[in-house]
DNA sequence: TTGTAAGCGTTATCAA
DNA sequence: TTGATAACGCTTACAA
């Protein structure tokens, strides 16, 4: 009462330009009154900022929340989110763009993580604002990566290591097509860029090394990381003839799946059937047997990622070190 | 070039109050001229309405990714919100208030997850803004639950319906205390807002029931439903003498923690002891043996929540149907 | 069919 | 230490 605007907004905002005692009854009267501080719209609007940050998932939301490796990165994210006082706007490259422009212009800065289609790259790239990717890559933009090429190369070398070997690959997104289906050579010759290739060469370059390479008919696609699909993929996989005696999978949920499909098929893991994931996320070390796998530290990518954004490390390309995690589905 | 303002936004907006080839290039030239549409802040400021919809945890939101349940909700969340056009803000009751005042203005709506705390609520109630509870309830708002003690009760009944018992419960959020531990009879004399005791009520009465009642110190209060506090319960009741045949527990999370727990110390499930679930969370189904447990569709939930804040039901209080599922881990 | 102008709630600047 | 004022970018009556 009787005070003017500007002075209100110093109440909030900038204690030392007024009176202790002014403040005091400004915020006093302003609960009374039922006023909750400052509107997040005209705020932003006024001053470019609105302390919320965007985190474009290449999948839709729902799936996102499903996927448990999603689900770390997320941890991390929000983690350092949290801790810096900004807020966390979800979004997905999936929506529909004319839909998603409105809700672009509001973060202060974003995060695309996963294979974002080029439309949605160059729109959220044309906005100016800082942005970081991860698990994916562009020249002159800030990402956070793994080296999926080595690490696949790494568990691949472990699990060939002794013995001649029959293998069969269980790949995620290798091909723009939305089934379960085994590979062609023609496939493979199509360029296609996912991770998920990298982690094809790593796979291929461990079994010429060990004397046991693969032909693209042991190679399944799986288009969506989840268990139905991954089971489609297991099944078959585990009754081809001959049958393969090391699963090399490039999902901790695939792995997973295919440790409970070789169980109902009476196979037992290691011995008859020895199988491997990629990610490293929780649920593997607690299943029988524990999945060997290449730990990427998905809530470190997460919380990295955060930390470049706001810390306006606009302009690093990191590639983060993956670790190798030998429990008991392979020897 | 040469049109008003007002023209631009309903080329915009409303298609229809210009002719097409003027829409076209105005579209044309300012994609351009590196236009991204409307500003939602100065949108929102103007409409007073963001197409924004918060959804406040009760949980970190570190804590949230890493819970199925949530992430359950948050799918079915998503899942309406991207139907109907409108964002998601993923909010906090555990972050500082201050902070949060500011990010709360700009949601159309809100959806409150959990046992929110007393002042959050309030704050939010104060906005005016409509709201739907879940897994929460208060006279008055919009809510959706679930009926616990009935759910409770049903799997409790079928655990103990034939034999004699020893019963132990591994309960979640028992108590206000931030470690694992036993309860005592005064701990269950105080009252305590959360549904875990309702899920406490039918066990006891299913118990009774069944001429095996037990004592609080048979009942663990975990503080948070992750895997290393469940490992620690589980610990403690399955070694306790004399050792529990029925172990009760209040999460998916806890149970197949606990199934594992067993398996370690070289007990068979069901035979040594029999153990139940709560919630129906997907990896229910994939456990060795697979979990018998509640189902509570927390995925639908989090639609009819969405549906019901959208469409404006925002006077019902539903109660949603459990269902149980009988599988290995009972019988 | 198109343009003009007011106002949404803030905050930064400047003057009192 | 406080107050007046303009401007942020948009939408919507209303006027042309």
């Amino acid at each position: 009462m009787g005070v003017s605007t500007a002075t209100i907004s110093n109440a909030f905002n900038r204690p030392d330009q007024l009176s202790a005692k002014l403040r005091e009854r400004i915020l006093r009267d302003a609960a009374k009154l039922g006023y909750h501080g400052p509107n997040l719209a005209a705020r932003t609007l006024r001053r470019g900022e609105s302390d919320v940050i965007g985190v474009i998932l290449s999948d839709s939301l729902t799936y996102s929340f499903s996927d448990p490796v999603a689900n770390q990165l997320l941890q991390g994210v929000s983690d350092v989110l949290v801790e810096r006082n900004k807020h966390l706007l979800l979004l997905s490259s999936h929506v529909d763009s004319s839909e998603q422009r409105g809700a672009e212009s509001l973060p202060d800065g974003f995060i695309l993580y996963g294979t974002i289609d080029q439309a949605t790259f160059e729109r959220v790239k044309r906005t100016g604002k800082p942005m970081v990717l991860v698990d994916f890559e562009s020249d002159e933009v800030a990402s956070v990566n793994i080296d999926n090429e080595k690490g696949a190369y790494k568990i691949a070398s472990h699990a060939l290591a002794k013995g001649t070997h029959e293998v069969a690959v269980l790949g995620l997104k290798l091909i723009d097509f939305d089934r379960v289906c085994r590979l062609t050579q023609a496939d493979l010759d199509i360029e296609y860029k996912e991770i998920s290739r990298s982690r094809l060469k790593g796979f291929t370059r461990a079994a010429e090394e060990n004397g046991c390479s693969f032909k693209p008919d042991s190679i399944w696609h799986i288009p969506i990381n989840n268990t139905t699909n991954a089971e489609i993929a297991a099944r078959e996989a585990l009754t081809k003839i001959p049958r393969p005696n090391v699963l090399l999978c490039m999902s901790d949920v695939i792995a997973l799946t295919a440790i409970r499909v070789a169980r109902e098929l009476g196979l037992s893991v290691p011995k008859d059937v020895t199988i491997t994931g990629f990610d490293g996320i929780p649920e593997s070390e607690r299943s029988n047997p524990p999945l060997s796998t290449v730990c990427q530290q998905s809530i470190e990518k997460g919380k990295l990622a955060t930390k470049m954004l706001l810390d306006g490390e606009s302009r690093e390309q990191v590639v983060l070190e993956t670790k190798l995690e030998l429990r008991g589905s392979t020897n």
